[in-house]
DNA sequence: GTAATTGCAAATCATTTGCTTCGTA
DNA sequence: TACGAAGCAAATGATTTGCAATTAC
C-alpha cells in the first residue's frame, strides 16, 4: 500500500510524534500509514474499522490518538456537516479545502489555492482574533448523482 | 422580547412553512422565534433546553422539526467543529460567515462579504457539481481570552 | 374527518472515560 | 523498571425512531 514516498513521511511523522513525547506503537503508525495512503480525510469510525486496524487495536485506542495526534498538530480534525469528525495529516504550509456531494457524501479535494488564506491577517485585525485558522467546504451534487438523479 | 421587525420576518417565515405543506404548530412559532431573535446560531440542544420552549414541547418534537426546516430552506445548518449541529434563519440572497473562539466557544458574525461566493461558478465549472452551496469558519483565540491566559 | 404533528420511551451512533494490564524508552 | 499506551466495559451526549394520542386545516 505505502510506496516509499509515504514510507518516507511516515518516518518523518513518526519522529514528530516522538518529539512531542508519544510513544512508537502499533496503533500509531496503523493510523498514520492509513491516512497518508487516503486520499481524502477519514472519520473516526472509518479509521477504526479499517482493516489494517480492525481485530489489532481497539476503538478506543484509536479514539484517545486521533485526538492526541490533533493536539499534537500532526492531523487536522474536519466536521463536513456530518455527525461524525474527519481526519486528515496536516500539511506544512497549506491545506486543503474539499467538496462534498450531499446525495452520496463523495469527498474531494481542491485543485487550488485557498483563497481564504490571504485574508486572515485582515479578519485578525479587525476581530481581534489570534492565532487565526479556518475551514472551508463547498456542498453541492457531483456529476454522477446529477446523472442518475435524471435519468 | 421580538420586535416589530422579528415579528413581520415570523409571518413570513411562517408564510413559507405553510406553502411548503407544513402546519402552523406552537413548536413551529416557538423556534422561529427564537432563532429570529437569536444573533448567533443555536445548537438544536440550547434550542429545546431555551425557556420559551422547554416543557411545553419535547426535544424530539424540535429536533423534528429543525430538520424538516432545513430541509425546507428555512434554516440553515452549520457544524462548526462541534458535536452538536448548529441552526439559523437562512437569509435570502446572502449568508453569513462565523469567527469561533477555540478556548469559551463564543460565536460571532463576520462582517464583510463572503470572500468565496464569487467563485462558486468557477468550482462549479471545475469540479462539475451542480447547486453548490458553501461553509466558511474562522476559529481562534478571542481577545477576553487571550487577555485571561496571559493574566 | 384525516393526515400531519406531538409526546414519551426506547434505540442508535459517535465518542469518552475509568481502570487494570501491557509494552516502549 | 516506570510511566505512557492499550484493552475492555460502562457512561455520555446528541440525536433518531416507533407508535399511540393529538390537533391543525
Amino acid at each position: 500500500m505505502s510506496d516509499s514516498c509515504s514510507k518516507k513521511s511516515l518516518t518523518q511523522l513518526i519522529d514528530r510524534c516522538r518529539a512531542g513525547g508519544m510513544r512508537r506503537t502499533q496503533a500509531l503508525e496503523s493510523v498514520l500509514t492509513l491516512l497518508l495512503d487516503s486520499d481524502r480525510p477519514m472519520t473516526a469510525g472509518e479509521i477504526a474499522e479499517a482493516p489494517a486496524l480492525k481485530g489489532h487495536c481497539d476503538p478506543a485506542t484509536v479514539y484517545r490518538l486521533l485526538v492526541r495526534l490533533e493536539e499534537h498538530g500532526i492531523l487536522r480534525r474536519l466536521g463536513l456537516r456530518d455527525r461524525a469528525a474527519y481526519y486528515t495529516i496536516r500539511h506544512a504550509h497549506t491545506h486543503d479545502d474539499y467538496i462534498v456531494c450531499t446525495k452520496c457524501g463523495s469527498i474531494e479535494e481542491l485543485e487550488m489555492e485557498c483563497p481564504v488564506e490571504a485574508l486572515e491577517a485582515e479578519i485578525a485585525r479587525k476581530s481581534g482574533f489570534t492565532q487565526l485558522d479556518h475551514e472551508l467546504e463547498f456542498f453541492g451534487v457531483c456529476p454522477e448523482c446529477a446523472a442518475s438523479a435524471s435519468e
